[in-house]
DNA sequence: TTGGTTTTGATAGTCATTTTCAATAAAACA
DNA sequence: TGTTTTATTGAAAATGACTATCAAAACCAA
C-alpha cells in the first residue's frame, strides 16, 4: 500500500507537470512511515534528522501537495498547528479528541454520514467535505 | 433574554472573583447586540466606534471570558480568524459552511447528537463539546 | 550538454493572537 | 471617607505558525 500511495503521488505530479525531486521522495517516505496525526513541525524534525539539508518551507509546501494529491488530509484541531493524516482510499473517519492528553480516537459512523447528506440536501447544499470532532476526556483521563 | 445573559456573566464573574468593569459591560452589550458569527476584529471595530478608548487586547480577553462563562462559543472555520456566536441555553446547532461565499447555515439534528453520545460511550469517552462542520457549496453558489 | 523552467532553502514578511508592564480602576479595608 | 490591595487595562512588543521572496541549485526535454 505504500507503493500504491507513491503511485498516487507520481500520477498526481505527472498530471500537474510537477518534477520529481529528492526532497519530495524523502518527505513522502517519511510521511508514509508515520502514523496518527502529525504536525508539520513534527514531520519537519523527522525529515531534518534523516536529511538535514531539507528546509522547513519545503516540508510545508510538500505536505500541501500530498493533500492536494489526495493522500493526506489536513486536520485543524484547537492547538494552532496544522496536522496531516493518511487518507485511505474510500474510507473516512472522524475524531474523538482528548482535551487533557491530546490523544485521538478515530471512529466511523455510516448513519451520521447519511444524515449529513440528508441535511445538506434539505438545504440545497453540495458537500465537499466535513469535519466532526468530539472533544472531551478519554477513558484514561476521565 | 439579554438580561438573563448579563446575569450569567455577572454570576460567572462573581464565582471567579472577577471585577465588574466598564469595558466588560460595554463589550457584553455590543456582543449581545450582534447576530451570527462575529470575528474578534469585527467586534473590536464595533466597540471602538462606540467607545474608542477600549483596546483590542481587552476585546480578545473579554470574549474568552464570555466563552468560559458559557454565553459565547468559539468557532474556528478555515479563514484564520476566531469567531464567536451566542450560546442559547439548552440549544445546540452545527454548521453548513459555504466555501465560496462564506455563508453559514445552522442546523440541528437530534439523531446525530444521540449517535455521538453512543460513540463516546462505546469508547469510554466523556464528551465536553463537539463540532460538526459541513463544507461545500451553498444553494446560491453551486 | 544545454537552456528554459521548476524547485529549493534561507530569510524576511505577514497576520492573528498573546504577553508584558506601567498606569489605572475596582473592591476591601480601616 | 481615605488608604491599601489587587485586578484590569491599553499600548506596544513579542510570539508563532505559516507564506512570500529570490538567488542558487536541480530537473528534464531536446
Ligand atoms: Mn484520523
Ligand atoms: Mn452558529
Ligand atoms: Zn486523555
Ligand atoms: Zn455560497
Amino acid at each position: 500500500m505504500i507503493l500504491a500511495k507513491k503511485k498516487i503521488f507520481t500520477d498526481f505530479a505527472l498530471s500537474k507537470g510537477l518534477r520529481s525531486t529528492r526532497q519530495r521522495d524523502i518527505i513522502l517516505d517519511i510521511f508514509l512511515s508515520t502514523h496518527q496525526h502529525i504536525s508539520v513541525e513534527e514531520l519537519y524534525l523527522k525529515v531534518k534528522s534523516s536529511t538535514p539539508d531539507i528546509g522547513q518551507a519545503t516540508v510545508y509546501r510538500t505536505l500541501k501537495l500530498f493533500a492536494e494529491a489526495g493522500l493526506a488530509r489536513e486536520i485543524l484541531l484547537h492547538d494552532g498547528q496544522t496536522r496531516y493524516e493518511h487518507v485511505v482510499a474510500g474510507e473516512h473517519h472522524d475524531h474523538l479528541v482528548c482535551t487533557k492528553c491530546n490523544s485521538i480516537v478515530e471512529f466511523e459512523n455510516e448513519t451520521i454520514e447519511m444524515l449529513q447528506n440528508e441535511i445538506a440536501d434539505r438545504h440545497g447544499f453540495q458537500i465537499r467535505n466535513h469535519k466532526l470532532e468530539i472533544y472531551g476526556l478519554c477513558a484514561n483521563c476521565r
